[in-house]
RNA sequence: GGUCGCGUAGCUCAGCGGUAGAGCACUCGCUUCACACGCGAGUGGUCGCUGGUUCGAUCCCAGCCGCGACCACCA
């Protein structure tokens, strides 16, 4: 044995004892065992680590841990993403910063140069912080979703999905994100409530009059669209309206003739009835428009900037005018000639690009599309069957509702870090969509019947999570038949947010089904949402953002780690606080102090298992009955996703059971005892010890490790430990324990509660006992005794006179003083144990007296209200004999 | 509008059909030879409200009240 320090330095532990295990080769897979594998989200590859990364890092950590103590072939896959859009920004702002040059003018590949130099720089950031979590990564196989063999996997899957007619170019709305100039996907649009106006307008009927109509009036939030309506809507049921269908307004400002038409899309119920069709700048108008064959009128560039050309007949002076500055011009102009028709104010739901923040602009372009609703039907099917199962099982709700009313994906974004398309285009404009350009020319030659071209490559990237949908077998090799394909996929669990589902999750399970022809993973744990602790979403707005790398610096990780797993509950967020995290150093501490307990009576860790059928005393026969139980209990939380129970079994079995009462009662025998006493008590708490260090250390690898290594004195090293897993159990020396633990509980809160000096010993004396329990205290003497102030455990038929009584599990005890301390508190006491034992009695006969209680419930509930019965009225009786000799006094 | 979740001790949360639990906080006592990041003893809850099912409900069902999240939205 080494000796440990009176403290446990995790500044200096920590960090040495990961580089060791690191250094090991351990977190490769290891072993035969049945392989077990989980790949890790990429986080950003230049970003740092949040305290969602923290919690979800640790949970994985703790199964791979766990499962490497079962013999497992455990493959925990790490990698990082290149997420484009993310990253784009971050480097264009810093380029900003700087004042060099925006990336237009150094063009894209020098750009593109700059992102891949800032990665070099900034990247393994996250890499570092995941070590000092202590996350056992295998980092000899890290990928990067732009490295040479995912990107071609990337290539593959377009390719493929291309030629499968999966993924088409389409001209149709899409969300514009005016900030970063590209399309992004419904996912990255955030819908926020703001505060808008609706503006009524009247369009003048062209052809005059129709009765006593001479104007349609029409409501907009957006009055700038307006210079591009194609059409004015009615419901064809709208009786006001009938008359109209067909006829012409003239568009105001714009001054064009556009024709009022009857669809089934305007809700004859809301503002006036009619609607404008603005079919290239909202995602409704478009359908409407589509259907009739109304044109569509594009009014703004790339920068959300108004055009006016030729052909959407915008008058010249809106030309360039930022939208919503024409949206104050189009106003004015409008109630100019007379045409507006009120405003109200009104709260409307705006699109926000979710990395810009700025407003998004439903606009027509030509994009790529992957055809969601076709691979959502196996995707669907998979959780369906149960073959993915979903942990807590209600997301599974969640994700159907995604996947069943799923839309076409919009995977190409008009940016310029990330994976280009494969696809390259002829003089012609003719598409050739292959893997690799060489292959592009090869076909384009064919197609041109030999004529020589130059091919354009498409100067769009895909949307990052294209390339994270297919992370759990690119990561393992894919395209290529690799053997880590064969051994662990499907991988058995992915760790991630419910915020994420749609995102990746959904994605992933499409792409696998389709290219794999098998899931992903067998289980999709959703973890809880990190929250303040005010229970409060962290936000950088708020100012609360908890760093988790704070935590870690100020208590190390083990504490971290063990507060996030005690409140990984399912189905509730979590709060994570200091104080709970300074509760787990504390716990950390009790810990290392009962190993220096043994380390001073010199029990090491000897890797010797004793039967514990052949240990002798109770104290030790119980010991490993509940030892084996904690194991059981945490082993049952990590593969139920149950974190909390498993931590909290540990913790409740460590503090309370073995250093509250295991150690404390093994003192008088490692005192006192016979030499075969000692030997096994001593062998008894080292093993104990040892299964407490296997059992914590998934949640806190740190710190079990440093203790393991100092009070080692057998020949396994650490990791070569398998899951202390026991099927032994001895409830007869649990219950004499027990016994023993209620007496020494009973002792001591009535000696607190009657005032009598801690410092006093008091002798026992235990009235009319049975035999059964006289042995018992004669086997227990010295640790009640100890634990109680004790002096002397006698027996008598009747309580003397002046003592201080209480009753034990059917017993009546005696504590002989000189005079009672304290006689109003010594009644007060027994009157507060009568009442509390007559509510029980009570409630027990209450149960018995109905009659329907007796007839229905099951008998072993009636037994048990009987039993209990007999119970209360026999502790009751010696209460109030106890009450009534006090009272003689 | 749809879906999901949550209201249990001062705080953060377990429990979920048969005697209300944990951690922290609080009160009192203790330099007891592993540990004051500790030890011992306590205080504290009509388990959101109202009905229903049941011999029995914090737990199941319905409605309501309050809070939150996600999705979709009326121009």
């Amino acid at each position: 044995m080494q000796d440990l320090p009176k403290t446990f330095d995790h500044a200096e532990a920590e960090p040495r004892l990961y580089q060791a295990h690191e250094k090991s080769g351990l977190f490769a897979p290891q072993g035969e065992g049945d392989p077990y594998a989980i790949v890790i989200p990429p986080p950003n590859v230049t970003g740092s680590l949040h305290v969602g990364h923290a919690l979800n890092t640790t949970l994985q950590d703790i199964l791979c841990r766990f499962r490497r103590r079962q013999g497992r072939r455990v493959l925990w896959q790490f990698g990082t993403d290149h997420a484009g859009i993310a990253t784009q920004m971050v480097v264009e702002r810093q380029m900003a910063e700087r004042q060099e040059p925006h990336r237009r003018d150094i063009g894209r590949d020098a750009f593109v140069e700059k992102v891949w130099q800032w990665k070099a720089e900034s990247g393994g950031t996250i890499e570092k912080q995941l070590r000092r979590l202590g996350a056992s990564l295998d980092w000899s196989r890290g990928r990067f979703t732009m490295d040479e063999g995912l990107s071609a996997a990337v290539r593959k899957v377009f390719v493929e999905l291309y030629n499968e007619g999966l993924i088409y170019r389409d001209k149709r709305l899409v969300n514009w994100d005016p900030k970063f100039q590209t399309a992004i996907s419904d996912l990255e649009v955030e819908n926020t409530e703001v505060n808008g106006h609706m503006w009524r307008f009247a369009y003048p009927l062209a052809d005059g009059p129709v009765g006593d109509i001479k104007e349609i009036v029409i409501a907009t939030t957006r009055p700038e669209t307006m210079l591009g309506d194609g059409a004015v809507a009615v419901h064809p049921g709208d009786e006001r309206y009938k008359d109209l269908i067909g006829k012409m307004v003239r568009l105001p400002i714009a001054d064009r003739l556009i024709p009022i038409i009857a669809d089934e899309y305007p809700d004859p119920e809301f503002g006036s009835g009619a609607v404008k069709i603005t079919g290239a700048h909202d995602f409704n108008d478009f359908e409407v428009a589509r259907r009739h064959d109304i044109p569509m009128i594009v009014l703004m560039d790339e920068e959300a900037r108004m055009i006016a050309t030729p052909e959407n007949q915008v008058p010249e002076r809106y030309h360039g005018v930022d939208r919503f500055e024409a949206r104050k011009m189009v106003v004015a102009e409008i109630e100019e000639l007379g045409l507006g028709r009120g405003v109200d104010d009104k709260v409307i739901m705006q699109p926000f690009g979710d990395r810009s923040g700025v407003v998004i602009e439903p606009m027509l372009t030509d994009q790529w599309y992957v055809d969601a609703k076709t691979l959502a039907v196996p995707a669907i099917e998979a959780v369906k069957s149960g073959k993915t199962q979903f942990v807590p099982a209600n997301w599974s709700k969640t994700y159907f509702q995604w996947m069943d009313n799923i839309e076409p994906w919009c995977i190409s974004r008009q940016l310029w870090w990330g994976h280009r398309i494969p696809v390259w285009y002829g003089p012609d404009g003719t598409p050739f969509c292959a893997e690799h350009e060489s292959d592009a020319l090869r076909m384009a030659t064919e197609h041109y019947e030999g004529e020589s071209v130059t091919l354009v490559q498409d100067s769009d990237v895909l949307d990052t999570w294209f390339s994270s949908a297919l992370w759990p077998f690119s990561t393992l090799g894919w395209p290529e038949e690799t053997s880590e394909q064969q051994e662990f996929y499907p991988t058995a669990v992915l760790s991630t947010a419910f915020d994420i589902i749609f995102f990746w999750v959904a994605r992933m399970m499409m792409m696998a089904l389709h290219f794999k022809k098998d899931v992903p993973f067998e289980t999709v744990y959703i973890h809880a949402l990190v929250r303040d602790e005010n229970g409060q979403k962290m936000s950088k707005s708020k100012g609360n953002v908890i760093d988790p790398m704070e935590f870690v610096d100020e208590f190390g990780a083990d504490p971290l780690r063990f507060a996030l797993a005690a409140q990984a509950t399912q189905g509730r967020d979590l709060s994570l606080s200091k104080s709970r995290v300074e509760g787990y150093r504390n716990f950390r501490t009790k810990l290392w102090n009962a190993a220096r307990f043994l380390q001073i009576r010199e029990i090491p860790i000897t890797g010797v298992k004793t039967d514990p059928s052949t240990l002798k005393l109770p104290l030790n026969r119980w010991m490993a009955h509940e030892a084996a139980a904690m194991a059981k209990a945490v082993a049952e939380g990590v593969e139920a996703f149950r974190f909390d129970d498993a931590a909290s079994a540990v913790y409740q079995f460590t503090w309370r059971t073995y250093c509250d009462w295991c150690i404390e009662l093994a003192k008088p025998v490692l005192d006192d005892g016979t030499p075969d006493e000692i030997a096994e008590t001593k062998a008894v708490l080292g093993e104990t010890l040892e299964a407490i260090l296997v059992a914590l250390e998934p949640m806190m690898p740190f710190v079990s490790r440093e203790i393991y290594a100092a009070m080692n004195e057998g020949s396994a090293a650490f990791d070569d430990l398998g899951w202390p897993a026991s099927d032994f159990s001895d409830p007869a020396a649990a219950t004499e324990m027990e016994m023993a633990v209620a007496l020494i509980s009973e002792i001591r809160s009535t000696r607190t509660e009657v005032n009598v000096p801690v410092a006093a010993k008091l002798s026992l004396l235990a009235v009319g006992a049975p035999r059964d329990v006289r042995d018992q205290l004669v086997a227990q003497a010295s640790a009640i005794g100890r634990m109680a102030r004790i002096e002397g455990i006698t027996h008598a038929d009747e309580p003397p006179k002046g003592a201080i009584q209480f009753v034990s599990e059917g017993v009546t005890y005696a504590l002989p003083v000189a005079d009672v301390i304290d006689l109003g508190a010594e009644m007060a006491r027994l009157d507060k144990d009568i009442t509390t034992a007559q509510g029980q009695l009570k409630k027990a006969e209450g149960k018995l007296g109905n009659e329907r209680f007796v007839a229905k419930a099951p008998p072993e509930v009636v037994a048990e209200e009987r039993a209990r019965v007999t119970k209360f009225s026999e502790e009751l009786k010696q209460l109030e004999a106890a009450k009534a000799r006090l009272a003689a006094l």
